[in-house]
DNA sequence: CGCATAGTTGACTACGCTCAACCCTGGTGG
DNA sequence: CCACCAGGGTTGAGCGTAGTCAACTATGCG
């Protein structure tokens, strides 16, 4: 309950084994959906999506992490990758063994509780996404994105560091539709834009 | 690894304390999003879904659980419940209180560990409701929908047992469009219905 | 027998996708 | 220093299709 067990620098304490580290470049693939799960991984730089294909040959991304964050916890409780994990940048993380994290997880309830916890998160922010592809219209959808994408210490300012290409695809829309989505709440003085970055106004109605 | 410990049968054994019983009857509210987070329950008859609602005043249907299902797993690690629940038709529900689970799970790994499992596998059912709706024609993602329901015990044959109204809604889709598309797969030969039962042919393709 | 609700079907509208052209930026090489 | 190129982003025209609203049918229940 006091500090944060699951990162790359409290994580080894856990588990009392030598990690490895792996380079990855931009676009490379970390894993496959369906390759055997043998590891948990922390960002240590650079950025992660993890991703599932579907029947249209599309992509839909289910998480995305960032320096610090770590994927793949279902493998420690599944024999396959139920996702590919492809980088959006050229990144460095951290692998810890399964079998290794496994066992940590039964002789600490601490860190097995933490764990718990992040596992809880998860599934929130995947009814998070969900919830946002309810919202039909696309300008609402983008404005909703934008709402969650706000950091309480810098208020109504939001920075986009990935581009639009990717955002489109994670909101469930084209580029195009999403530069059009952006326009016109711009044009509807909801936002102010300059650049990747969005100034969100007072009113927030369509 | 060897017996289930999460039903209601073998749980209360772990918990070492009674377990209370609530009646619901249909469309009767369980706890509301918000609210204090204060158990898990695990349905004894009836079914009951998790959903929250979308700025446009809609349900997003997160999970549906049946009979030996559990819910409410989030509000062990959290303060409120991020979601609602409401009984679907008459249900009963046990209740396990959240101080007594968190306990429980300090002290059994074998137990915190198919909790982990738990919470994963409700993480991968996300992901599959999410990749659903990343398929735009409505046929198609029921016919998706309906491969996912097929239970390899009796091959090819899906049984709705409930209102296509809620299917439609959990699929993202009006009613009126959930029917089109189910007639569209018949006349395609892709499907063979018969009141709520559905028969999947070979050739699925669109 | 009537009422309420679920399901189906029709006509119309709206909007997101596709494909394409175009602009703009950054990087490379002559 | 400029010419070229590649990629992301924007904008336009047209199409398909899901939503909406409504009427109608069918079913179950009081």
């Amino acid at each position: 309950m006091t500090i944060d067990l699951l990162t790359p620098d409290t994580l080894p304490l856990q588990l009392g084994s030598a990690i490895a580290l792996r380079e990855l470049a931009s676009e490379q693939i970390l894993f496959r959906q369906g390759d055997s799960a043998s590891a948990l991984f922390i960002v240590k730089t650079g950025r992660l999506k993890l991703v599932r294909p579907t029947l249209e040959r599309r992509l839909v991304t289910l998480q995305v992490a960032r320096s610090g964050e770590s994927l793949g916890e279902s493998a420690l409780f599944l024999k396959h990758y139920p996702y590919t994990a492809i980088a959006e940048v050229p990144s460095q993380v951290m692998i810890y063994p399964k079998q290794d994290l496994l066992a940590a997880l039964h002789h600490h309830p601490d860190l097995a509780e933490e764990f718990m916890t992040l596992l809880v998160k998860q599934n929130l922010a995947l009814m998070t996404q969900l919830e946002l592809r309810d919202i039909r219209a696309a300008h609402r959808r983008v404005l909703q994105y934008l709402h969650y994408l706000i950091d309480p210490d810098i208020p109504n300012i939001v920075k986009f560091d990935r581009p639009l290409k990717n955002i489109a695809i994670d909101l469930g829309l084209t580029p195009a539709t999403l530069s059009r989505a952006l326009t016109r709440l711009e044009q509807n003085g909801t936002i102010i834009r300059e650049q990747c970055v969005i100034k969100l106004q007072k009113i927030s109605a369509a």
